[in-house]
DNA sequence: CAATTTATTGATCATTGCTCAAAAAGTCAA
DNA sequence: TTGACTTTTTGAGCAATGATCAATAAATTG
């Protein structure tokens, strides 16, 4: 032991296992919805035994952050490319955003679960917050350069955040709507967002 | 029997009955978080058995409902009294809702237990589209009032609803935070929705 | 190869929302 | 009041859940 790179390969393999569960866990998240995802399903996908997922994850809230993490950087990821394509406007900002929660329940659904009651642990605490700074800072610049009054664009960013986060809260899964009417009526609401903090 | 008085005293002794179970389970509610109140707490808090409580309700999410339409309507005449007292701001409004959201946690909780998967019957969906016209109609009241241009504003007033509820679901259990410190800041949040509202 | 560390397994636990047969309480004509 | 009927209450019990941990298997090392 104390071989620095036999370490490194460990951590790699350490890493590998949570990857297995990630994946099979993210399989089912989007096949089914959030709460009818259960440990021994997600161990069955991932063909491993449920003390290997607690092996890897001290529960099941670690779990879903780690996913919930990986959504953030691939909205990221899909705004920094947007925005490479051509200017990205606020309207555009705030659809794009939308729409990928339309199609990926999982995300906000996460975000009810941690709001339900899902303790965080202060190192998951901390990636939290590094991961959506980094999206904090892309829909600031996006605010920035199209807001014609530029105060307060840190907490302006956090608001338009908070506002799109709230439309599906508030209408995402409204009875008696089918997915298509509310993929309307929320990209609506967008508009409606993009449009108010773009003043 | 099909005397209507006395069916309408079994009727009304229904009522009783629910708003004792009702009342209990507001009162834990109020106590603890939504996620650690459970049926056989209620229960032994209204000094009712279990089967008693399913008997009431067809089940939690019902009993939730119901709890989630008296908040509402307790913000509607909340906003009601205010605006008899004075013109309403927008600023007011918005404050207003997040202050009380701040105090009733398990309102927005719930929202976030019906997104997750608590399924409606088709009346309680009635239900609570009726009592929740009746609040949009005062923020589309005060958005008409405030406004400068005065368009779209039923569409406004759904957005709106949906930036306060997100700003909740957003930053009501950020990690680390104490509630002094998120409700400082959810009002702050409150403040720039407002302003970019009034626009 | 043997000793020791590390990882995997799944039976098991406590808790949950909910059910349902039995018991208790209520109703009312005779 | 009695006794047949209906309605309501009760709580032991069910299936399902997230999580645990002793036993087992695999990997590592001297």
């Amino acid at each position: 032991m104390a071989n620095k790179t036999l370490l490194q390969l460990k951590q790699k393999e350490r890493k590998d296992r949570r990857r297995l569960i990630l994946d099979a866990a993210q399989t089912l998240f989007a096949r089914k919805n959030f709460r009818e995802v259960t440990v021994r399903e997600i161990a069955r996908t991932a063909d491993v035994s449920i003390g290997t997922i607690y092996n890897c994850y001290a529960d099941m809230t670690e779990l879903f952050l780690e996913i919930f993490l990986n959504h953030i950087q691939k909205i990221t990821r899909i705004l920094d490319q947007e925005t490479r394509s051509h200017a990205l406007s606020l309207d555009r900002l705030c659809k794009t955003y939308i729409s990928y929660l339309n199609e990926n329940m999982t995300f906000y659904q996460m975000m009810g679960h941690f709001m339900l009651g899902g303790s965080v642990s202060e190192d998951a605490a901390q990636k939290l917050n590094q991961t959506t700074k980094r999206l904090m800072d892309r829909i600031e610049g996006v605010l920035t350069s199209t807001q014609t009054r530029k105060i307060h664009n840190r907490l302006s960013a956090h608001a338009l955040f908070s506002a799109l986060n709230g439309i599906m809260i508030s209408y995402a899964r409204y009875p008696g709507k089918t997915p298509k009417e509310i993929k309307r009526h929320t990209l609506r609401l967008a508009g409606v967002v993009a449009r108010v903090f773009g003043q």
